[in-house]
DNA sequence: TTGTACGCGTTATCAA
DNA sequence: TTGATAACGCGTACAA
């Protein structure tokens, strides 16, 4: 018997499959990408074989001569922050069974370090590329746009998307949220922000929008930091926001996790919820629905976002160019508990 | 001047930057994976050609060629649940400037599912593996044995590593908040538990075992289900565990999400914590110590494992194998006011 | 330290 | 519908 190859670790080629079926290596290859192109007898031949030598196509060979990785890049901010791992979870779910493998890279929130990976994962040739928000610096958007592949931008819609889009507006989100507060009656109503990303920076503008409209605005309601967001961090901004407004009658809190952190921060000091004070959360966390009092918030369809964003790739790819390109999920205020002031 | 070949796109090649250097594509490649083989001269011309052009390697062409792909596959059974999100974060920040890529995969708790994302894996020649947990399938373990790279088993130890191991001993850990709660003056101590994989189940044994051996056992006080965990399903799981044992004073829950939902629920039912009924979390989330009242968890290294587990890895390919195969993190108990019965 | 010849496993091209 | 041939871009083996 004729050594194994040098290299291969005697794992089976497509030429071994093709030899014992007794046709070319091409009709295998053929066989195992587009069935319907081979005829019924030589495919159920070949898939006799395959599965007699486990044959396994090499991904790498396979990239390297059709110079396309069955690779679609993947680059969010953060792995931890629950939004984005639901997110990434529905990306990964919206794979099911095609053969496609995604690259994940973190940009830990910079434009830099996503126009570094982009780079990376461009030498791959991936068949399509997802990235968050729709901040991307001049030279990522440019190789963005010279990348030959679909392209999704998630999480935000705007007026000029680089191929297709898939999220939902984060400035009428905070006006969703401000004004809800306004209506229930609140006057002096905060925000409260971490990490001041863009689509923070968004909703802030929304919530400024509201106030200003309704005659309620004061800058000294603000208090926000680019420390990344945490429930400790809620308890410590609640505490800057009451040092500076004293008669702070509700607050709209940048995430929920802050949310969660004023709310503690209240329990503790013994300040009343709803009634001394309001708090509304924003995308919806677990948690949020089951805290006492309950606290409102924006539920925003993350899992759905990434999703949806593999759909439209995979359609893309199949020759099926979705019709609208850039698709706005929208988002859901949940009114509850923790601004529900009893007139 | 010549057009370009066919498939590549215009990028230029190896062979490229050879031509204009004046050098052998070899040496090209030499300068770039091992500098130190090439003469000073050379490296720089290289260099600076390599700019001038623009040059990124194919990695493709490259695990093609030497039958070894930049890649470690990464096997966590959630990418939702907060814990392994920062094992995975942990494992993309040890990467720092490597060239190493990693391949994640999502195994929902399916031991199935592992052995098949491994498959899929190993087509491509993975520089190391990274798996969750001890409880592959036997036919996963046999993949792992013979899969010819460094393998990591992190998040738990155990007796018999296929290779390498980082991680911490759940049933310690469940024997460690138990006692906590015998020693502060609890006696009838419920166990709630969600999702109930391997490593909750060694948790729970961890808890009987002190039980036990304080005459403190009933199995009664254990309430679990296969339901995924969450802050809802704890209020849900409290409720329960109430119906059965209203005489209970205190319930070392699975992990923070439930102690969350448990707390939630004594707040709504106006029972006192830590007076009336105790809390124990495990894993010891940022929210845990910032809630009202602050809730005693054990916190477990998660971010260093998955860091950790790449340094043993990228040693191991230099060469330097750690001397230890197997780390015990540890973990450590945060008591907090939700047990601090006062006397 | 550098280079030559060849092979890695697959798919594109073109012809039958 | 099928196949022969030639890439794909790089690294290994070996020689100089």
């Amino acid at each position: 018997m004729k050594p194994r190859s040098r290299r291969s670790g005697g794992r089976p080629t497509i030429a071994d499959v093709a030899k014992r079926a007794g046709v070319g290596a091409i009709t295998v290859s053929r066989a195992l990408r587009e069935p319907e192109r081979v005829s019924e007898d030589l495919r159920r031949q070949i898939a006799r074989v395959v599965d007699e030598l486990g044959y396994v196509p090499d991904p790498n060979a396979r990239a390297l001569a059709s110079a396309r990785a069955d690779v679609i890049g993947v680059l969010v901010p953060s792995l931890t922050n629950n939004v984005f791992a639901e997110v990434v979870r529905g990306i990964y779910d919206g794979l099911d069974d095609s053969r496609l493998q995604i690259q994940l890279g973190n940009t830990h929130y910079s434009g830099l370090e996503e126009e570094r990976l982009l780079r990376v994962f461009l030498s791959q040739r991936p068949s399509a590329l997802v990235v968050s928000g729709i901040d991307q610096t001049p030279a990522a958007r440019k190789l963005l746009e010279e990348a030959g592949c679909p392209v999704v931008q998630i999480m935000e819609i705007g007026p000029d998307p680089v191929d297709m889009m898939i999220g939902f507006s984060h400035f009428e989100g905070g006006r969703t949220v401000t004004r809800h507060l306004v209506d229930a009656g609140y006057r002096k109503i905060g925000f409260i922000g971490a990490r001041m990303d863009p689509r923070s920076q968004r909703r802030l503008s929304g919530y400024r929008a509201v106030m200003e409209r309704a005659g309620l605005f004061d800058p000294r309601l603000i208090t926000t930091t680019t420390t990344p967001s945490s429930v400790s961090l809620g308890r410590e901004l609640l505490r800057d926001a009451l040092a500076k407004v004293p008669t702070l009658d509700a607050v709209f809190c940048n995430n929920d996790d802050l949310a969660l952190g004023v709310l503690f921060e209240c329990h503790r000091a013994a300040i009343d919820v709803p009634g001394k004070i309001g708090i509304a959360g924003f995308n919806d966390l677990d948690m949020t629905g089951v805290a006492f009092p309950s606290l409102t918030s924006l539920r925003t369809h993350r899992y759905e976002i990434g999703r949806r964003a593999i759909s439209m790739v995979r359609a893309t790819i199949a020759g099926e160019r979705p019709e609208q390109p850039v698709v706005d999920l929208g988002f859901e205020l949940k009114q509850r508990e923790s601004t529900a002031r009893t007139a």
